[in-house]
RNA sequence: GCCUUGGUAGCUCAGUCGGUAGAGCAGAAGACUGAAAAUCUUCGUGUCGGUGGUUCGAUUCCGCCCCAAGGCA
């Protein structure tokens, strides 16, 4: 049984997992789509395995140059649960990816790999005759998921089209999810969205004196720009404007600050509506973690 | 005290040659099958500062009052 920590960003699931691990002895794996990226720390909020005490699986494992898919991350926390299971331990996954997450628990096609030259292709069309274009031709393709897919969100038209002219279809593989495992899922959220807002806000601010804008400067001086995938994480695009002049670092700020709300918003949305049963869990403060995590970790523990 | 310019959505402002108003941002809800911290969809009624007057009708024109910014004393 795969046991999960979800919920939006600055809902206190690090604290939370790494007080959870403990009661278990086990190790955290990471669903987390930024955390992967090595040098990425203070921007994604990472701890380190010793500030937390407890081993964590699926953080720093790939190089922020290179392009990452979920299909890796699948990969490798298939190998981290394998490991601990084997160990008779409970397997833990926490972040707040939940797209990540899916991956572990429904048995997923995931269409074809990514094909950079059909890409590119599909996108000069895109740009020469217009989405309706595509989305047209899609519809001839898959009607199905041409229905699924609003032309103006391109991206997705992309990719669905490239996987139907690889495979065939792209909507077959959006079947009924089958799960891989059992599980159970914990969802963190603050007291309420004004109390997170304020949290975000907070620990933004928290970032930028920690450093943020000397961690990007590192990542830009050792070849990494801001054209690359790892540089579209909330906490570094936003810095784009500040090195070509045209912002202020308090700008900067407000537009993390943004852009991490409107993100925050997009996960409790996942997490409320993508999984048959959560089990809610509210945080004001560090007893209410020690509180729930003891419950829960009885409660596992006895059903082993 | 006098003069000027403003006071319209949570914020910044547009507009109504008089027929009770709309953008951006903020905010809310949702989608998601190899970029997911990505990408995309939907949602705009508010004493138009207050109060009198003119008018069939005033947020719009006029008077007075209040508030803010600037100027003159």
């Amino acid at each position: 049984m795969l046991v999960i920590v979800g919920g939006s960003t600055a809902s206190g699931k690090t604290d939370f997992a790494a007080s959870l691990a403990k009661k278990l002895n086990t190790d955290i794996i990471s669903a987390d789509s930024m955390q992967i990226y090595q040098g990425m720390d203070i921007g994604t909020a990472k701890a380190s395995d010793s500030e937390i005490g407890v081993v964590q699986h699926c953080i720093d494992i790939a190089k922020p140059s290179t392009p990452f898919t979920v299909v890796d991350y699948r990969d490798s926390a298939e190998k981290a649960i394998i490991n601990i299971e084997n160990d008779k331990k409970i397997a833990l996954v926490v972040g707040g990816t939940g797209f990540y997450i899916n991956s572990l628990l429904f048995s997923l096609e995931y269409g074809a790999e990514r094909n950079k030259k059909l890409e590119s292709q599909l996108k000069t069309e895109l740009e020469l005759h217009g989405a309706l274009h595509l989305h047209s031709k899609l519809a001839m393709l898959d009607f199905e998921a041409a229905q699924k897919i609003h032309p103006n969100n391109t991206r997705r038209l992309v990719r669905a089209l490239a996987v139907t002219m690889c495979k065939g279809s792209f909507s077959s593989q959006n079947t009924p999810k089958t799960l891989l495992r059992p599980y159970k899922i914990y969802v963190l959220n603050a007291p309420s969205r004004a109390a997170l807002y304020a949290r975000i806000n907070e620990r933004v601010d928290k970032m930028i004196s920690l450093g943020l804008e000397s961690e990007v400067e590192r990542l830009l001086k050792s070849g990494i720009d801001f054209s690359m995938q790892s540089m579209q994480g909330i906490g570094y695009k936003e810095w784009a404007g500040y090195f070509q002049g045209n912002l202020s670092i308090p700008e900067v700020a407000d537009l993390i600050k943004k852009n991490t709300r409107a993100y925050a918003k997009r996960q409790e949305t996942w997490f409320n509506n993508q999984y048959e049963l959560t089990n809610k869990i509210t945080i004001a403060n560090s007893s209410d973690i020690d509180k729930h995590t003891d419950i829960i970790a009885k409660l596992l523990l006895n059903t082993l």
